[in-house]
DNA sequence: TATATTATGAGAGTGAGTCTCATTATCATA
DNA sequence: TATGATAATGAGACTCACTCTCATAATATA
């Protein structure tokens, strides 16, 4: 019952995580192209947001177009997510209804951002928190973020 | 006792912020130029955290150059916060250290970024838990970002 | 006032990301 | 397994937020 939610990029979380995107793109009347099923692959290998220089030099083949193209579809369908840390390029990373709630370390030096997880009891804390603060401003919440921004370990 | 934190856009309150620039400036050695004084006077008034089109709104005679150079500028000695939340323009807004630590509500819909705080209690339990997250990484934190996205009164 | 320094604005330049369109791959049905 | 319809791909043109350049203007100090 422990970490449930994390990634663990072996064999059998990989195929788990295929099945579960071949569910979601049928679903949307898409196929599950080799092209989508390496982007999905190498998402899930980084195990952290990446940028699209990242994606390219795991997978050369894939082209820049496509790559902008499949994670906007996968975006769209709940596999993907992309987020805006600041730096030039977007990073991208398997969605959190796949990898589970979390939250990131954000490298001001390098800008790599790291995955972490907070304590269920906080997190639930500031949940609550969070829709009273949105039931007051009339604003409907969808989904909340918390980054944490510094030096990683490599930088600091 | 209440809400110091918060910026009011009075008279007074713009005559004190103008204050806390006019030291950070010439601590810098630069110069409180009428462009500056308009862009910080701007983002004061606006009280969200705005893009570059709505400062151009605000102020039509200032130069788009000069409005990025100085929002730089202004940045770097702590006066000014640059935020990006994954809409085409980047925002901007008056830095914590002179309007107080807050988060945001972004509107996925129209874009727009409100200001928000987060009661203090369950802020310092977060900072408690971020800190622990950041030892636990051999991560140096310098502060963090909690942002609440959904639809806004507006656009809901 | 003279001179050095800083700030400004117009517009050229950069580059991440998007769009186009001709080609290729895949599906459904006979 | 052919055949036509649809979906996906890749190369490169294009967009546009943002940055850089450089000549001019403003300000400070002597």
């Amino acid at each position: 019952m422990k970490a449930t939610h994390l990634p663990k990029n072996t064999p059998h979380d990989l195929k788990l995580l295929h099945e579960q995107v071949t569910t979601k793109l049928s679903q949307a009347n898409y196929r599950y192209t080799d092209n989508r099923r390496r982007l999905v692959e190498t998402l899930a290998r980084y195990g952290r947001p990446v940028t699209l220089p990242d994606i390219i030099n795991a997978e050369p083949a894939l082209a820049q177009s496509s790559i902008y193209r499949n994670l906007e579809l996968l975006e769209n369908i709940g596999v993907t997510c992309r987020i805006a840390v600041g730096s030039e390029h977007a990073h991208f990373e398997l969605a959190e209804q796949l990898v589970g709630h979390h939250h990131h370390l954000i490298c001001k030096a390098c800008g790599t951002v790291q995955d972490v997880h907070l304590d269920l009891q906080i997190e639930s804390l500031l949940e609550e928190s969070l829709a009273q603060i949105a039931s007051r401003a009339n604003f409907a919440p969808l989904h909340h973020t918390l980054d944490l921004h510094g030096r990683c370990a490599d930088c600091k």
